[in-house]
DNA sequence: CGGTCGTTTGAAGTGGTTCAAGCCTTGTGG
DNA sequence: CCACAAGGCTTGAACCACTTCAAACGACCG
C-alpha cells in the first residue's frame, strides 16, 4: 500500500468516526456507508460539485473546503456558508443560483450514490443521518445571519473564525494554537459582507492584539478565549 | 353564526387552499388538518409562541404576523425571518435563543396536534407537508444572508419589502399597491441590522422616490417594478 | 388630557468603502 | 537557477454611508 493510499485511508476513517459520532450512524453502518459510496470523487479547487438548480446531491466531504455561494449580477459573489472535512454538505435544491463550490482540492463521497446501492433497511438510516447533517447545516445559516447584524469587522472576523476553529477541532485539525485555513481574504470578504480591504486592515488589529495570525492558508496564534471575548452575543 | 366567526371561517378557508396549494397537500386532507388541529390557538401582540430551545411545534399560521427572533446579551435583538398568514413555522430545534414570537394578535393551528391525532397514513402526508413547507422556509434563510451583504439601506428594504409584498400576494393581502405592513421601524433594523434612525431616513427617501410609504401599519404606492430595480441581484 | 411609544429631524463623529499604488509569494518558462 | 507574470496582500488618502446622541413631534390609549 502506498503512502499516499494509507494516509487516504486514514483520513476515511476519521471521517467515518465523525459520522458516526455526529450523525447518530451506527459505527458498523458509517463503514458501510464508505463502501457504499466508493470511490471516492475528487474536484479541484475552484470547481462545481454541484451547479445551482441542479439535483440536492448531498456529499460528504473526506477533506478540503468548500462553499455554498451565490454569483450575483454585478459579479460579486455571497458566500454563504463554508463545508470542510466530516461535514455532510449540498447545493440548496430550490435556490436559483446556489452553488456547492471546491474551494481547495476535495475528496468527498456521494451520498445519494450510497442510498440508491443500499438495502431498504439501511436507506432509511443513511437518509436520517443526512437529513440530521443537512439540519445541523441550518444552524449555521442562523448564526451566520447573526454574524451580519450591526457589528464591527473585528467583530465578525473573530466570530467567524470561532466557529470555523470549533468546527476543525470536532474532526482533530486544530493543532497547538493553530488550524488550516485556505480561504482568500476575497473569500472572507465575500462571506462576512465586508470589502477586501477591510478584511486586511481587521486581520492586521488582530494578528497585533495577538489574537489570531493569518498567513499562508493557516491561523496560528489563535486565542479562542479573548476572541469569544470580542464577539460574545 | 356571529360576524366574527364568518370572517373566521373565511380566513380559514383562506389558509386551507394556499396549504394545499403550496405544499402539496390534499384539499381534503387540508380540510382535514383543520379538523384536527382545532381548536385555533390564539396569541396576544409580543407573545412568545415557542421559546428557544423548546420542542419546535411546528404552527400553521391563519392570520397574524410572526418573527423568529434572538436576543441579545447587549438587549438587543436579531429577527432572522417573518411569518405571515398561510406559512408554517417553528423556531429552530437546537438553536440556544431563538424563539418564536407574535409581533401581531396571531392566530394558528398547532401541526404537531394534527399529527399526533392524525390517523397512520395520514401522518404520513402530513409530516411531508410540513416538511415541505420548513424547506421552502429556510430558502428564505438564505435569501436573508443576501440581503445583509455589502448593500446600502434603501437596498435592503427595498428587498424585504419586495419578498414581503410577494409573500402576501400569494395569500390574497395585496390590494391596490399596498399590503399591511403591522411592524415597526425598530422590527425592521432589527432584522436588517441598521439603526433605527437610518430606517426612517431610507423608508423617507422610497417615500419621496414614490416607491412605497409605509404608515399606520400599511404600505401604500407601491411600485414592485422599480423596488426591484434596486435590489435586482 | 397626559403618558407612552413610535417616528422624524439635525448635527457631529466614525467605521467602512473606494481608488490607487507598491509589495510579497508563488508558479512558470527560458 | 533566475526572470517574469499573476494573484494575493498591504498601505495611504479621500470620501461617504451609517451611527450615535439629542430633541421634538405625532399617534394611540387609558
Amino acid at each position: 500500500m502506498s503512502v499516499g493510499q494509507q494516509r487516504h485511508d486514514l483520513s476515511i476513517g476519521r471521517a467515518a468516526n465523525s459520522l458516526s459520532r455526529r450523525f447518530g450512524l451506527s459505527p458498523a453502518l458509517a463503514a458501510r456507508v464508505c463502501e457504499l459510496s466508493a470511490p471516492v470523487e475528487r474536484y479541484p479547487p475552484g470547481s462545481v460539485i454541484c451547479a445551482a438548480g441542479a439535483s440536492p446531491c448531498p456529499k460528504w466531504i473526506l477533506s478540503g473546503w468548500t462553499c455554498e455561494m451565490r454569483t450575483l449580477l454585478d459579479g460579486r459573489r455571497q458566500i454563504f456558508a463554508f463545508g470542510l472535512a466530516g461535514d455532510i454538505v449540498r447545493a440548496t435544491p430550490q435556490a436559483q443560483s446556489c452553488a456547492l463550490v471546491a474551494l481547495t482540492t476535495v475528496d468527498c463521497f456521494d451520498l445519494g450514490q450510497a442510498m440508491s446501492r443500499g438495502a431498504e433497511a439501511e436507506r432509511g438510516e443513511i437518509a436520517a443521518a443526512v437529513q440530521a447533517a443537512l439540519d445541523h447545516g441550518q444552524e449555521q445559516r442562523y448564526e451566520q445571519i447573526a454574524r451580519l447584524r450591526r457589528r464591527s469587522a473585528v467583530e465578525r472576523i473573530a466570530d467567524l473564525l470561532t466557529e470555523l476553529h470549533d468546527r476543525l477541532d470536532e474532526v482533530g485539525l486544530v493543532q497547538n494554537r493553530g488550524f488550516p485555513l485556505p480561504l482568500t481574504q476575497e473569500h472572507l470578504a465575500d462571506a462576512l459582507g465586508l470589502s477586501v480591504v477591510h478584511i486586511s486592515r481587521s486581520l492586521k488589529t488582530l494578528r497585533e492584539r495577538g489574537m489570531a495570525a493569518l498567513r499562508f492558508g493557516r491561523v496560528t496564534q489563535f486565542d479562542r478565549t479573548r476572541l469569544e471575548e470580542i464577539c460574545r452575543d
